[in-house]
DNA sequence: TCTGTCCCTTTGTCCGACAAAGCTAGAGCC
DNA sequence: GGCTCTAGCTTTGTCGGACAAAGGGACAGA
């Protein structure tokens, strides 16, 4: 028979544990709003009366996780997380736990879909004019396949951002950002690859703006395809991440 | 006419972060295996050639980021970053941002969707065995609203799970750690949402050992639609997501 | 063989210090 | 009066050393 429990587990977390959680309640909370200034080290070492080393230890906490941030003076207040900067630590994960291209692939079929889904049914002039934009540049690099590619990870991020839709921007994310290198890797390697993305985006502008869904659907659904056809030409969809691609994540996270 | 770049950038990053980021990459790409030992904080002194507390600010942002964590002894070692705290970090993000459960409903709606298709195709006999015994352990809490929501959660993971796809797995986590809380306020509300709830599993169940992927997908849209219309009963759907989820998923990150 | 003890290592925390960079305010100049 | 420039104060990043608590390991004794 198991004893009654007579006591809690004690809470033993280190001082600089403490910190950082006592900060980030005020934030999580609202007490302390995005944007609004941390204190000095030194005034939290006053406050929480613990060393300053220790207040450090429990900064870089926060730092790490998003929730607070230096300006350009260095010093301390509350941020929102940034989508780029979390859908990284994602992609870092990713690439560790070395899931395949067919489960990104999948995944992102669906995001994808769902994304312009969303972007048909409540996209605004003003995000349809970032996607022509964005469509120009590419016309305009069509040749330069890292440059393409870079347009091609920021049309969809505007598709994203046009569905209005949060949750879905974040979760389509990191496997997009886990797409970006190969796509380089495929315009490079098929010659008709770049006019055919190019294409691609200028059909699903248009069904965006014609607010016609099945369009959308049927020109997402082909332009993963072409991407995946591209792909295996150069590789099996089950070899897993690699880990070179880790080095576009890092630099664009440090961005 | 640009000028030709003589000089790169210079790299100014602070020490703490050169450490961090140091041992990041020989993670990240490898050379350091999860499981391994990092060493302790002298050897890192010694390594670097920095100041133990630099190490350990190193140190903090590594653990944060998840790469790194101290076994019972608090020795450190690499590890492969864990997603439910991933998840909580964007579910926390995605509070801060005040995404509406609208938001949240949609993309669910097409994650979970998702998953039960992957689930249909691809589930082994011991994902079911775990999802048959999810719905026992349903069964015999449905009169407990608390329980019967920490179930529902696990069933939906354990479905994300019989996909196969780690991508898909972690991308509707976030979402699904906010509905959470919500699952038992309506089924605490709502007479007969229990006893519904575990209906729907047990379908789900069934269409995944038939691989009735059309059955799947019905259920898990009506599993979904059940949960919005005992959402509107208590709220808007338009509502943002309450500060107050925090501290469910404060709690379940430190699990 | 098991157990209890002692010692060494490691971590968490503290104290004090200092150089570099930012900010502030007053001096000096037009 | 308004502007610029400099000196001083503040803050951060880093360093060196210190110590108590806890863990691990070796070693002696039952």
């Amino acid at each position: 028979m198991p004893i009654a429990p007579l006591f809690r587990p004690i809470d033993v977390a280190p001082a600089y544990q403490k910190v950082a959680d006592a900060i980030e309640r005020e934030i999580v909370n609202g007490r302390i709003k995005p944007g609004d200034p941390i204190g000095t080290e030194h005034d939290l070492v006053r406050q929480f009366g613990v060393n300053r080393s220790t207040i450090r230890e429990g900064i870089r906490v926060l730092e790490e996780g998003g929730l607070i941030r230096r300006d350009s003076s260095r010093r301390l207040h509350a941020c929102l997380p940034r989508y780029s900067k979390l859908a990284s630590r994602l992609s870092r994960a990713l690439v560790l736990h070395e899931v395949t291209f067919r489960e990104l692939y999948e995944a992102s079929m669906t995001l994808e879909v769902a994304s312009i889904e969303g972007a048909v049914e409540r996209a605004t002039d003003e995000n349809l004019a970032e996607l022509d934009a964005n469509l120009l540049r590419s016309e305009a690099v069509v040749g330069d396949p890292a440059m393409l590619a870079e347009c091609d990870a920021e049309f969809h991020v505007l598709v994203a951002k046009a569905s209005q839709n949060r949750v879905l921007q974040l979760a389509r994310e990191p496997a997009a950002q886990l797409f970006y290198p190969t796509t380089e890797m495929i315009v490079t390697g098929v010659a008709e690859g770049g006019p055919r993305l190019v294409a691609a985006h200028r059909h699903l502008i248009d069904a965006i703006r014609d607010r016609d869904r099945e369009a959308g659907v049927l020109w997402t659904r082909r332009h993963l395809q072409d991407w995946r056809r591209g792909f295996e030409k150069i590789a099996s969809l089950d070899r897993s991440v690699e880990h070179m691609y880790m080095e576009h994540a890092q630099a664009a996270r440090r961005r």
